[in-house]
Order: C-alpha cells, then sequence, then structure tokens
DNA sequence: GATGAATGAGCGTTCATTCAT
DNA sequence: CATGAATGAACGCTCATTCAT
C-alpha cells in the first residue's frame, strides 16, 4: 500500500530484465510493462543503475532472510550445513526469477564493481556472515579440509549454483530426494 | 598469415570486450585498438553478434584442445579423471581474459540464446563429447556416484568455475599443491 | 496579505532564475524553495511564460516607480536628466537581481517575443512615458543631440546598463562620485 | 573543402540558435537543417556546449579580425578611436546573426562562465588588446577621461551595442552620416 | 484552495552498420 | 580490399503540466 507502484516497477523490471538481459529491457518497455509513465519510474529510482542494484539488495535480501530462517543452533553441524545448501538450492530453483537475475547481475558491470567493492572492504559482509561463521566453525573443529573459507565456499556454493542453473534452464528436474543427496555430495567435497 | 587482421580483431575483441563490459566496447573502440577501418571487421564478420559468438567458439575450442591433448587412455579412471579437472583449472587460471570472456558470454543474450538452442537439441554436441564419454564410463563402472550426467558435470565443474572465478579476480592465488587438493576435493563430491 | 503565496512565489523565481539561469529552475524546484506544491504555481501563474512575464512586469514596474519617485518637476532640464541616470544606475547595482533578471528576460525567447511586440506598437507605452517625456522636451529646446529619440536613449542609457553589469559582476566598484562623474558622461554623449 | 559539414553544420546553428533562442534549436534540428544526420553533429563538436562555444570563438575572432584590419596606427588618436567605434557598428549592423548571437551567448551560462572567467584572469586576454592599448593610450595622455579602463569601455562600447541592437531590431535605420555622427557622440562621452 | 504523484513528449547523445571513395 | 565519414534509430533522462485527493 505504501508505495504500489514502487513494488510494481520492481517486479516488472526483475521478469524483464531476466527474460531481455540487461541491455535488452529499456526503461520505457519497463514502463510500459509496469503500467506507468516512463517518469514514473525516475521518482523511486534514482537512475537505472539504481533500479538494478536495489533490485539486486531486494533479492539478497530475501534469500539471506530465508537461510537465516531456516538456520538453527540446535541441530549437530553437518545438518546445519545440509540444511544451508538444501535451503538455498530449493529457493533458488524455486525462484529461478530472481536466481536469474542474480546471475546476471553478477556478470554486469554493476556485479563487478560490486564485487571488487567487496573485496577491497569497503563494504559490510552484508547479512551472510551467519554463513561465514558456519564455515568458520568447521574449520576451527576441523570438521571441513583445510582450505581458506574463500575456497570452501567455492566447493559447496560452485555445485549448488550450477545444479540450480541447470534446473532453471529445464535441463533436469528434482525430486527431493535427489536434492538433498545432491547436498550431499557437496557435503563430501569440504568435509574432512 | 592467412588473415592477419581477423586474428587481430578477435584479439583485440577479446581484450576489450572483457575489460569494458559487453557494452563498454563499440565496434569503432575495437577496430581503432586493432588498427582497422570499422568498416574492415564487417569483412571478417557479418555482425557484432557474429564476432562476439566466433570468439566464444575460439575459445571453447583452445580450452577442448587443451582438455584432449592432457587427456590419455592409459592412466587409470580415477587420474583420468583428475588430469580432467587439473588441466581445466590451470587453464582457466592462466587465461583469465579467456574465462572472464566465457563467464561474460553466458550471461549475455547471446549465451542464452546459445543454451536455449543446446537445450532443444538444435545442436552438436560441441566437441566435450571425450569427457562426456569419461563421465558415462564412471557412471556404467558404478565409480561415480548414481546421478544424470548433467548433475555430474555440475558437481566437479561448477566448484572449479567457483575458484577459478576467485584467483581471476584476485580472491585467492594457489600453488601447485593447493590446486591439487581443490580437484582431489571436487572428486569427493563425484566419486561413489 | 493578499497573497502571500504569490508573492513569495515571485520572489523565489527571481531568485532561482537569475542563480541558475532561465533553464536551470524548473518550476518544482521554484516550488519547493517557495515552500509551496508544485501544482500551487499554477493558481497563480497560468504557466511558466507567464510567471516569467509576470516577474519582468514587477521589475519594470518597481523601476518606473522609483524614477518618478525621484522626478522632479521644480529643477532645471540638466539636473533632471542627471537625476534621472544616476537614480537609474544606482537602483541597478543596488538590486543586481532584478538587474541580472532584466538581463536574462531580454535575451530569452520571452524578451524576443517582448520586443517584436513593442516594434509592431502591439502594447501600450508601458510606464516610461516620463522619461520619453523628458528626452523629447530637451530635443525640442535643442538641449539634446539631433538624434531619433531612441538613438537617444541608446547613447543615455547604454552605457549605464553596461557600467551596472560590470559592477553587478564585481568587475568594479563605485563610490558616490564616481557614479556621478559616470553620469556625466552619459550626459556628454546626448547634450548638445 | 576541408570540411564543408561542419561549416554547414556552424551556419545552420547560428541561424537556428539566433531565430528560436538557445532552448529552442535542438540538436535535431539543427542537423535536420543543415542537411545532416543528427549523429553527424558530433563528429566535428564534442556537445552542444562544444558547438556553442565553437560559434562563439568563431564570431569573435571575425570581429577581431575586421577591427585590427581596420586600424591604422598612421591617424591621429581621435581618428583610430573613432574608427574602432564605425567599425565596430557597422560590422554588427551588416551582421545581424552574428551580433544576435553574442547578446544570447552572453547572457547564456556559458557566457557567465566565460566571463567569470576572465575576470578571474584564467584566460588570455583574446585579441582585443588592440583596443586595449588604445584606451590605455588615451588615458595616458589624458585624452580620456579619468576612469578605470572598464567604464571607459562601458561609456563606449555600451552606447554602441545599443544603437545596433535597435537597428537588428528594426528600431531604427542608419545612413552612412548618422553612423558618423553616433560615433562621435560615444566620443563625447569619453573624451576629456 | 493546496498538494505532489504521475505523466509523456522531447531532449542530448551513442553506436552498429553502410557505402562512396 | 580497406577505409572511416555519415547515418538515424534508440536510449536514459528531465520537467512543464495535470488532476485525484
Amino acid at each position: 500500500m505504501k508505495s504500489d507502484k514502487r513494488e510494481e516497477i520492481l517486479r516488472t523490471a526483475l521478469e524483464l530484465l531476466v527474460e531481455q538481459g540487461f541491455h535488452g529491457a529499456p526503461m520505457a518497455m519497463i514502463a510500459k510493462r509496469a503500467g506507468v509513465g516512463a517518469g514514473t519510474i525516475y521518482r523511486y529510482f534514482e537512475n537505472r543503475d539504481s533500479l538494478i542494484l536495489d533490485l539486486y539488495y531486494n533479492i539478497e535480501n530475501r534469500i539471506t532472510t530465508v537461510l537465516q530462517k531456516e538456520y538453527s543452533l540446535e541441530k549437530p553441524f553437518r545438518e546445519r550445513f545440509l540444511a544451508v545448501g538444501t535451503t538455498l538450492l530449493r529457493y533458488l530453483i524455486a525462484s529461478p526469477l530472481e536466481f536469474r537475475y542474480l546471475e546476471h547481475f553478477h556478470n554486469s558491470p554493476y556485479g563487478i564493481a560490486f564485487r571488487r567493492d567487496k573485496l577491497m572492504g569497503n563494504s559490510e559482509t552484508s547479512g551472510c556472515s551467519i554463513i561465514e561463521e558456519l564455515f568458520e566453525l568447521g574449520i576451527k573443529q576441523q570438521l571441513l579440509k583445510d582450505f581458506p573459507l574463500v575456497i570452501l565456499f567455492d566447493l559447496f556454493f560452485g555445485p549448488i549454483i550450477s545444479v540450480a542453473r541447470d534446473c532453471t534452464l529445464g535441463f533436469v528436474e528434482l525430486d527431493e530426494e535427489a536434492t538433498n543427496r545432491i547436498i550431499e555430495a557437496c557435503w563430501d567435497a569440504v568435509r574432512r
């Protein structure tokens, strides 16, 4: 209610940017599909860039939220680990637009600048510190292989992203059991 | 010798498209840096799209060639498997331009159309049949987990790509031993 | 009291149009600085053009009023003449916003249309008839050089405008005596 | 021959910018009237601003050239002085487009920035040093009134500009004799 | 009356592509 | 064959104006 149009613009932009690629979705097209005037977008977003970044943060937040909700300190380490992977994979498969948007974003000039900032330490570690902590705990307790954090991330999330991509593109379809077994395979890659 | 200019254009395009992103490298800029006239590019490539696609096939071929050269039927399965992974990872790290180009490409409209074609079966299986055969052999001999081929690809190559990306972006640096251990971790993900 | 807002809008518009130039002061900016809604301006002025024209008439009136107040039929011709020049120059220097607005206005499309109207005789002779009468008197009494009225205006007011401009822009600063001597120089140009 | 199009664009821009005002002449309109594509302008001028500035320098140069050509060290001071005035007035009247362009320019954001630069001494005194020298000579020889240089400029050129404006706008028409008498009147304003 | 969100025509500018030389 | 000047459709963005509240 607070900002009907803003939401509609974001929703439409997500759709269109994924559907047509970052270059194939002019502001005018987004406006038209969102049912607003071309200038209206600029009431809610300073820029095209701004819109694209906002959309990114939006999605990142949603994922972080889902992961945190699923995350429980009660369960033993391995289960917590698997829960994170499963939740993520399921979410990505269930939200193909969001997922594909992230992929587009990361390979756009925005994403590159974004990552460079992260590398330079110019940004707060955003919300994923929980997962980082989980990995660091695993390292300390010698449950995980002896690799730098980044590499462990690659080993665990790399395949998940790849699988999600193949699902999104329709190359495979996964039932509950397959999903679980895939995450276990990822676990095999990082566990000691 | 056959076509000096064509090669120069391709080399320059690779450099520039990666350096400036797909949007930041107009034809005129490529022409200028390649030392040719703007119109000359169109003697060798029908289109901007055509140039971009050609560059993609070029790189894909180079990688396939490297993998095939390294590949030997003599060694036992596990070693052949590791060899493929190590060779690929090393190549990607050693050729950051090529690697980053592939990433850009896959998230561009071209890459999307490309994958759609592959999915529809509109394309020859490209050159990686050797690797496919290796994986299929592993499945048949029950050395690999019981997953569809695509999923095994994801489990094995997904992390390799991720690691290569982090190297290219300067997040980590890997020595010989680390590289080997990473590929072994990937092997853990797929081996039964 | 009658129309608090109207005055505030005019005051703000004067400030902003001079400060930012005619192109650099959108209606929304004027509204904001005036502390009213964007639409409110259109209650008091039909148009952007209308606002700009009104402001012009406003300023012109103020100047005419000042000149008339200073003007006295008692004094001899030459002194009356000098009084007009001095009063004008002082007023322009003391009111740089008004002065710069006039200059902007005259070189804007409005000013051009405005002058065309005057030329076509489509307008009342505005309020400066007193000064016209003064000049015509000087012509009749052969105190002024034998030129058409317009030329005498140019000879007398042209330098005054130029001097005022240089003051406003900070090129010179004038004390009382300098001001007087300048006006006397203008008088030299027109007197017989 | 060297650059047919560039000249044509400048000519058309002069025409259109004067005719329609600085705001009323979009690039597309200039291009169309010049008989070139919209993009073509940008081969010759980096910017709209650039085009406008170039045009200004162009005109300034032409005037400077004319004044220098007419200028002769042989004649006595007063005659040289009158020659400068007459030449300028005649040129301005004979070139109404150039003249009106200068007026537009000086009251545009460009002109203001331009003058501020001159005031700050950020620019070479352009080509009018000859005239400055003439005035300074007059001051030294006590032929001119005791005013700062700027004020003398205002007293002499202010009326000339005003007269030129009135001619350009059609308010008066001047024959040879009238022109001369007007310049003599300007001389009366500055001479001791 | 007063508001300010919404509009969309119109602007300056870019760039893939063509074609006369 | 090679060139690069010329093109013009298409883009991101601004802002005078309207109108539902």
